[in-house]
DNA sequence: CGTGAAACCCCGTAGAT
DNA sequence: ATCTACGGGGTTTCACG
């Protein structure tokens, strides 16, 4: 998959603003409209854009604690099913399964360090096979971005 | 902020396709555009939405580790001048100050193993003040969502 | 890979309910 | 808060270079 210059530069203007109009695209760039389309379905098909999404700002729905769990599992635990628990878990906005200290690792976002808690002792540690975790509290996020292109 | 039934179904297609026509959201939920258009006008001013982001998929582009890194501080390092050298290194997407174990926490993209350790050993362990870092290396994610609305 | 034109669709606003 | 209507503009496809 090669991209050139035009292809970034469209690639640039929709992580920006994925709602942009193609032709301002077009007029920016200096083609017609009809190519930065077809750039598009090109990049679509490609894979390389995987979606593209409205972002919601936690904090105005009340979430105002980002928290990171790092979550060691029993030797005889099974995964599929403990994912499947934690996937249940509406806090819950990623999952990874991990090599070093932890065997998962998950990211949730509370309303505040009490919810965060409650989440931990209610949610987290009656799951069958999680033996102990780890948590860190995010005090302040200072970058959030997307792969440079 | 409050929102309704309706909003939540403009936001639920926004996320799920965030170039979808307000027109088409329009017909799905049953009312008529300029309405749908009014109401995004207000849950945009209200800074629930936050941006509309084409998103990557950084795999097509050869980015095919996902790690994260814990990083101590020595008592004596200056956070600010530290978050700056980081955000000079573009494979890093996130980064927060946390409580915990650490004292700040990343997450990083790589072309693969061999460049994340590369990464950690030129760009990383040089900066002055970090200390020393663990690294977990997510072999699968499993959850990647929004906060659900 | 690029173009412009044509057909179709959408956006934003205005004014009424 | 919703509607319809409208004018300006956007999207998509096409034949062609």
């Amino acid at each position: 998959m090669k991209i050139d210059g035009i292809d970034k530069k469209i690639i640039r203007s929709l992580i920006k603003d994925a709602r942009i109009p193609i032709l301002s695209i077009a007029r920016d760039v200096g083609i017609s409209g009809a190519a930065i389309h077809q750039r598009l379905r090109k990049l679509e098909k490609s894979e390389l854009i995987d979606s593209y999404q409205m972002k919601i700002n936690p904090k105005a729905l009340g979430y105002t604690t980002v928290a990171f769990v790092g979550v060691f599992l029993e030797t005889t635990a099974v995964l599929s099913s403990i994912i499947k628990r934690i996937k249940e878990i509406k806090e819950v906005v990623e999952c990874h399964y991990t090599s070093g200290n932890f065997t998962i690792f998950i990211k949730v976002l509370c309303k505040d360090n009490e919810d965060l808690m409650l989440l931990l002792d209610t949610k987290i540690k009656i799951i069958n096979g999680v033996s102990k975790f780890e948590t860190f509290i995010s005090l302040n996020q200072q970058i959030d971005r997307q792969i440079h292109i």
